[in-house]
Order: structure tokens, then C-alpha cells, then sequence
DNA sequence: ACCTGAACACCGTTCAAGT
DNA sequence: ACCTGAACACCGTTCAAGT
């Protein structure tokens, strides 16, 4: 009944910036799948249309979103301070892992919704790559195995954001069906099976970095050895 | 004009696993993201209300789904024939990674959609789990680490499966915008660089999963010269 | 007990205006 | 050039029937 009035706002009081900062702290309030568009258009009191005049799809403000989520996502990396290459690796990948598992939003555009990445995004990412790998191949390894090495790491720690995310949106059993279902089993030879194996948890993570970190100290005497 | 007509269906005609098979079929056809009620109902010639009669929600029909899909891919699981730990290890993850990598449906039921399992679904994980790490106990891993060892596996094997469904589902920035943005960098030092790093192929997966298998050797030993 | 269409509140997107 | 509501085709889910 009452007449939905809303002011037609003035030409040029829209801008891109102030639908991306608007998409982030909507988003942040829920969660990104919340984010539709008129609920941004709400939150920003604009026409629901009057955001298609600056993004001509919700996949291309979802990019946009991304770009500027690696930005802040890079920004926040600090720059590495080690000096042996085990030493690096370790805050690298650390520090990924912390920051994206500190921010959920972030976490849904940089490592959930999509590899298709802007130019400037793949700048920003391969100069990252680039750094490590340089103390890698100053260290002894050559630039291959570096590349490889990284990948493989990055892969994990990805793998890891990825897992703890499923967790933190769609919860896991709870531990009396888990226990039965533990228990149903023929021969439970080993009780350490009763923890959350396919849950990933601080030390799990640093097992796996450390055990790669293992393997490439053997690796990099090995090619060492061979020049 | 011409009225919808569809004939009432008998009563008992529909099944849950009539309605399940249909949402593998739909699923197969399309993506399992192109999987909607009114679709499947379509599909099944069968009222969109009558799914909710087996199923009371999308979700639960999901849940459903997802069960059957680790039922379909232990299935497809090669029993254990390695002798030696690290070919079993070996074994195990490529075919995890095959299977998954050669069936999209499964792959977004069992990877990408939850972490929630049912018990039957936890029992059979487990139980290919403690076959494993029974394996690496024999030959002479403490039980602590054999499960530390398997968790860091599967996190990174589900990595590769998460990041290659990505990359099928949404593609990658075209091989041109990627040179342009690689060259962009100030100091591009290595060459190989240029390649995608953060794409998965055979030989990424490869190195990663040998690289964990050689930090694990090293650990065997340590752990048995401590005993 | 089982099957059904109409209806509701949502979504992304387009159209045809208004200023 | 920029902002807008109405409208469209979709979605998941509920309701109030029908048989």
C-alpha cells in the first residue's frame, strides 16, 4: 500500500567503485552466494537495472571482484624475509593459507570461483612466482624443478583453502554418526583412524609442507650432485 | 494452445531410485549445476511436486546423489596390488585422480559439492583409508605418521581435481592475454614462467606426488633408526 | 498413500521508457 | 549519457487439492 517511492538519483551519482565496494561489504555480511543483484541494488538504494549500466552481466561484476580481490589479497602478503629457500617457502605458503582462511570473501574469489584471471591479475601472480622461485634457483635448484616445486605446493595449500572452506559452509558429520560409521567397520586396526583424516587442520597443513620441503631437500642434493 | 496434457501417473509408479538414476542421466547430459527440480521432473515425465514426496528438499536429493556417487567410485577403485608402500601410494592416488577426472558428474558430487558424508559413505572412506595406511604401518611407518602421510595426499590429489574442474568448467585466460600480462613484469628472470603454472597437467600432478613420496622415505628411515 | 498444478518469493537479464 | 520499473523465463518450495 504504501507507494514504494524511491528518488531517481542524480546522472553520474553511480560508479563502479562504489557498486564494487558495496558487492564486497554485502558480501561480507553473508556470504558471496548471497550476493545477488537486487539485493546489491538494494543495499546501494539504485535501481536494479542501473548496475547492468556499468557491469553487463553478474559474471563480469564477479570478475571485477576478483581482480580487486587479488589486490587486496596481494596487499596484505608481506614481502619475504627468509633467507634459505626452505625458510621461504614456509612463509609463503603460510601466509597464503593464513589470509585467505582469514576472509571468507576473499577466499571465495580468489580460490573458489574461477582460474580465468585478468591480465593484470596473472601480472601480479606470476611476479609472486617469480620471487620464489629466484631464491629457489639461487639455492642450488634449477629453474624446472623450482617451477615444479611451487606448483606442487601451491596446489596443496589451494587444495587445503579449498577443503577447510566445504567445511566452514556445509559443516561435517557430527562425531556420533561418524564414530558408528567408524566402528561398522571390519577390522579398525589403527584407532588414530577415529580423528578427522579428510579434515584439514593446522598440523595436517604442516605436515604436508613440511614432507614437501623434505622432498625437495633430497631433490635439490640430487641435482646438485649432478652438476 | 494446445493444453499441456500429461497423462496422472499411477500411483507407485515412481521410485527413488527411478528419480535418482533420472538426476544422473540429466546431470550426465548437462552439468550437475544444470540439474533444477522442474528439469528433472521434466526428464522423468513425473509433476514437479511428486519428487518432493522421496526427497523433501534439493538438498536431501543431493545428499542422496552424492552417497550413490561414492558408492560408483569406490566401485571403480582397483583393489590394492602394490607390494611396496610407495607403489602403493602410487596406485592409490593416480587412480583416485583418474577416476574422478574422467567422470565430471562424480567429480562434483564426491569433490567439490560437501564435505557432509553419510555413514555409509564415511565407512567405505575409512576402510580404504586404514587399507592404506595399514600398509605403510607394516613397512615401517608409525601409525600417526601413516595417517599424516595419507591426509596430505589426498588433500593434494583433491587439489589437482579441484583446480582441473575449475579450469573445465570455466577455462583460462587465452594463451595471448597471458604472454601479454607475463611480459608486463618488470624482471621476468626465467622463461618457464610463462608457462601455467597454475594450471594442473599430468606431469605437475606427477612431480608433486613423487616429491611426497621421497620427504615420506626420508621420514622412514628417521623413524626406524629411531626405534 | 501417493501424485498433481497453481502459487509464492526469489533470481539474472532485457526492454522500453524516462530525464 | 545515465537511471529506472515492468516484464520474462527461470529457480526451490509450499499449499491445497485430487485420486
Amino acid at each position: 500500500m504504501p507507494a514504494p517511492v524511491r528518488q531517481r538519483r542524480a546522472r553520474g551519482s553511480i560508479t563502479p567503485e562504489a557498486v564494487i565496494n558495496g558487492a564486497f561489504e554485502l558480501a561480507k555480511t553473508e556470504t558471496l552466494d548471497g550476493l545477488s543483484m537486487p539485493r546489491l541494488a538494494r543495499h546501494l538504494d539504485v535501481g536494479v537495472t542501473s548496475i547492468y549500466w556499468y557491469f553487463k552481466s553478474k559474471d563480469e561484476l564477479l570478475d571485477t571482484l576478483t581482480a580487486e580481490a587479488f589486490r587486496r589479497f596481494y596487499g596484505q602478503m608481506p614481502p619475504l624475509t627468509g633467507r634459505r629457500w626452505d625458510d621461504v617457502l614456509r612463509e609463503f605458503f603460510r601466509g597464503f593459507r593464513r589470509i585467505l582462511r582469514g576472509d571468507d570473501v576473499l577466499c571465495d574469489l580468489c580460490i573458489m570461483r574461477t582460474m580465468r584471471h585478468t591480465e593484470e591479475t596473472i601480472t601480479l601472480t606470476t611476479a609472486r612466482i617469480e620471487e620464489v622461485v629466484e631464491i629457489l634457483v639461487e639455492q642450488g635448484f634449477s629453474a624446472e624443478t623450482a617451477h615444479e616445486a611451487y606448483s606442487a605446493l601451491s596446489v596443496y595449500t589451494r587444495g587445503c583453502l579449498f577443503i577447510e572452506r566445504l567445511i566452514r559452509v556445509h559443516g561435517i558429520p557430527d562425531p556420533q554418526s561418524r564414530a558408528r560409521a567408524v566402528a561398522a567397520i571390519s577390522a579398525p586396526a589403527y584407532p588414530g583412524v577415529t580423528r578427522l583424516t579428510t579434515m584439514v587442520e593446522d598440523e595436517n597443513f604442516e605436515f604436508g609442507l613440511e614432507n614437501a620441503i623434505r622432498g625437495l631437500r633430497t631433490l635439490r642434493t640430487a641435482e646438485k650432485r649432478e652438476r
